[in-house]
DNA sequence: ATGGTTGTACGACAA
């Protein structure tokens, strides 16, 4: 199986980015994060006439989830149970017997925020989720814009980001809490090597110069034994695109 | 130089 992660920032914005993605790459399975469209007005005909189906949880102007896929997805589940929240982030789905959970993780905006507060809050939440969902699930994923880069080799100016949002090191135990309980970070897994960003800030000429982080994730349990994992960053280089590159992983265990 | 760009929506705010 082939899974991939995007945050598109605005669906309406990137639809013909998406639709021409998945011709070139034919991946059984991408998230979508911050698609920024409510859901009656979601283009799922659009997505459908491409060979894919799509399940969705989004909101006006903010945020919005998305996961499609050529095979169908059962048992969705949007947002967390224990976790009241009116902002779209998380949507979990069982497609080709793996449970796929994707996140919006909160940017946090900046460390001792009110925002970074809700930050913490909310991935609090998620470690709670995440268990719940690990004791019922053997083969699964968690894909998303983490909106964490989990060490230095992750940033292209460690010495600049110190300590900043993103890299603080309370937003960093709850990654490694992550792979701690048993998943595997795929990327770095395959690519210890540095460089392997997903994001590039709009402003700054950031990704011409490479000032890039890589704050989106696809983590999976070994049972679904990843073979190979990159970043699609010509994506990056498109007409108007995304500040993210899709984050792509093969699993041969599904 | 603590800078600047994009999306949403039409003035800020979020990222």
């Amino acid at each position: 199986m082939n899974i991939v992660t995007w945050n598109v920032n605005s669906l309406n914005v990137r639809l013909p980015h998406v639709l021409r993605y998945l011709d070139e790459h034919t991946p059984d399975v991408l998230a979508l994060q911050e698609t920024k469209v409510p859901d009656e007005r979601f283009p799922q005909a659009d997505i459908e006439a491409a060979g894919y189906q799509v399940v969705f949880c989004g909101q006006k102007t903010y945020n919005g989830v998305a996961i499609l896929s050529k095979n169908t997805a059962s048992n969705v589940q949007a947002g967390m149970p224990e976790f009241d929240d009116a902002q779209r982030r998380v949507l979990a789905a069982t497609i080709n017997g793996v449970r796929i959970i994707d996140v919006y993780i909160p940017n946090g905006q900046e460390v001792g925020s009110e925002k970074y507060q809700y930050k913490l809050r909310w991935l609090d939440a998620f470690s709670a989720f995440l268990q719940q969902q690990m004791q019922a699930h053997d083969k699964l994923i968690v894909l998303g814009d983490f909106n964490i880069a989990p060490a230095d080799i992750d940033i292209h100016d460690p010495l600049r980001w110190q300590g900043k949002i993103m890299c603080s090191e309370r937003e960093r135990a709850y990654f490694s809490a992550m792979l701690n309980s048993g998943l595997i970070d795929c990327v770095r897994a395959l690519h210890p090597e540095a460089g392997m960003h997903s994001w590039w800030d709009y402003r700054l000429n950031a990704f011409p110069r490479n000032w890039g982080i890589r704050i989106d994730h696809v983590l999976a349990t070994p049972t679904l034994h990843a073979e190979a994992a990159g970043v699609h960053r010509q994506e990056r280089a498109q007409e108007r695109p995304s500040d993210h590159a899709p984050v792509w992983v093969e699993l041969a265990g599904a």
